[in-house]
DNA sequence: CTGAAAGCGCTAACAG
DNA sequence: CTGTTAGCGCTTTCAG
């Protein structure tokens, strides 16, 4: 990367010239207009780009605190305007500027983000959507920054989630309360810890209640509202939907319910659904028929990130804090109301 | 702020020995406990915060390239989602490392926003959901940096946008196509530049088409889902449900879908429904029922930007630059295909 | 075991 | 009209 000191070089003037073109000054300090012209095309010719960090550095408005966002780039993304949201309800809060960079990650590849291993690049992390093959590494590879791991566990790190294992005792109870008697259940592909706390409760609490989930009640799709579709046509397709649905996540239900819907099962009537609320709370509530829920309070969870990233820098902090908040049931059109 | 030096006087030790025991190096350096402990407290007691600038300074490996992302923290936000999954293929295709940071801000308040005015917040910044108000004032107000304006018009940045103007046209057409005679047009309150352009094609259009639309038919509520649910129920309440509805966002279109469901009035044999495509493709999509709208195609405008981002940066482009994408006409369930 | 000092890239005061 | 230089906060090499 070239510097204003190469631009100076080249265009065998000064770097203080330099400078002051580049920051519109020219006309002020009457520069020439040859050397403007010289200045610019070495600063074409060497694609010349001002460091941010050393004007910050320089400007003494160094003290942004900056937290880089590590968030999974697959249909998760859509989740991502609900805890940007939670974020800024916070930050607004604060009165010190944070900046919020997000960093977009492939899921099972947190390894190859280099920002995360260096202390270069921000003063505090907060990490969402890990897989177990990611969790595994962060925990045998100490992160050098304070993080925040989002809505899973972690013996080294802060984390910040919900009851995972409540929410699914939630659902089957109320599954149950409904009258559901067979129970089928639409989980994700990818395991990861949140998922695999929520369908284990689940599966519990239907044992406790002699409704009894095997292996083949078990169907896996891709998280989305596509997936959560084909999986519904699916299921319609080999004659085995069964009285009750329990999706893992509120996309997937979407998806089950409209090809419900194209199949003209009813629901609740032939079917009755219940979803994990991860994603915006109206989509579900507004949605035909409207889903009910276990919602996770994914604003909450993230203005806490925020509490405890200031927490740590305020140094109020040190041993790893855990913070949970309850999910709460939204009964709502999918479930039979006895 | 306090710095390092700070901490380095009130220990009593220097500069140097701070920065080791910062870095967890005092093992390998072997420093003292009671050098390890003042300093310590001293860190707390001054509430020490290393500065990103100066390390990303000194560590020069990491010139990133910083975009500010300024995006309005109302509804809106969740529309965040789509377009950061556009700028995040595009990001991937590049070889340099840049970093996104968001700047939710408030609708009319941009001019609030010290860090657009500044040269030592980012590299560049892309500024979307600009009310009239925000327009009028960031043109008024050149911002120092290479900016560009997301789905508005600009003398003096460059921009991304769509044909708005086709949008309502294509709308309108569809609308008409399939037999509408009587049409209302839902409206967000806050008015800005891409809805006015969309309104104003579509009124025209349908004129062209002896459909006359006038003051009373055009309704204006909130822009969320729960806007549109609103102004459905109201509608209907008061027997004001027209053939049609043009809603200029698919949230809107969602919750009045919700309200037709909810009053039993059929879609689209009552009411057919029409809106613009803004948010997640898959929710229209996979709505009950199915929602035809006109697509802004978000990914690919945040891709742009991106691109527009980078050419600047490399000063492949002096002159503002506009680049505008087609929107598409999707025809699902809520019109009727004659 | 600890400190002095150089230098990352940039801006602005001051000097020619 | 242009150049010299100090210093922003930090890490690291080299000397004690």
């Amino acid at each position: 990367m070239a510097t204003i000191k190469d631009v100076a070089s080249l265009a065998g003037v000064s770097v203080s010239t330099v400078s002051v073109i580049i920051n519109g000054k020219a006309e002020e300090r009457k520069i020439s207009g040859q050397t403007i012209q010289k200045v610019n095309s070495a600063i074409r010719e060497l694609n010349y780009q001002p460091s941010v960090s050393a004007r910050r550095l320089r400007s003494n408005q160094s003290n942004v605190y900056t937290v880089g966002v590590f968030w999974a780039s697959d249909f998760r993304m859509s989740l991502l305007s609900r805890f940007m949201t939670g974020l800024q309800s916070e930050l607004m809060k604060l009165n010190t500027a944070v900046d919020i960079t997000i960093c977009p990650y492939e899921s099972d590849k947190l390894k190859n983000e280099k920002r995360l291993y260096s202390i270069n690049s921000y003063n505090a992390v907060i990490i969402a959507n890990t897989s177990d093959e990611d969790n595994e590494y962060i925990s045998r590879n100490p992160i050098p920054v304070p993080v925040v791991l989002f809505n899973r566990e972690s013996e080294i790190y802060h984390t910040v989630g919900t009851d995972n294992a409540a929410a699914g005792r939630k659902a089957a109870e109320h599954l149950i309360s409904a009258g559901a008697r067979r129970v089928t259940m639409l989980c994700q592909k990818t395991s990861y810890l949140a998922m695999t706390k929520r369908s284990d409760a689940f599966i519990k609490t239907c044992l406790e209640n002699n409704i009894e989930i095997t292996k083949k009640d078990i169907v896996y799709a891709d998280g989305s509202i596509a997936g959560g579709a084909e999986a519904g046509n699916d299921l319609y397709r080999k004659y085995k939907l069964t009285d009750a649905v329990y999706c893992d996540n509120d996309s997937m239900a979407q998806g089950f319910l409209h090809a419900m819907n194209k199949n003209n099962v009813s629901v609740p009537d032939d079917v009755q659904v219940i979803a994990i609320g991860l994603g915006n709370y109206e989509f579900n509530k507004f949605f035909n028929p409207s889903i009910t829920v276990v919602d996770v309070p994914m604003e909450m969870m993230a203005a806490q990130c925020i509490k405890t990233v200031t927490e740590v820098a305020s140094h109020e902090l040190t041993a790893p804090s855990r913070t949970a908040f309850e999910s709460v049931l939204h009964v709502r059109g999918t479930t039979k109301n006895i």
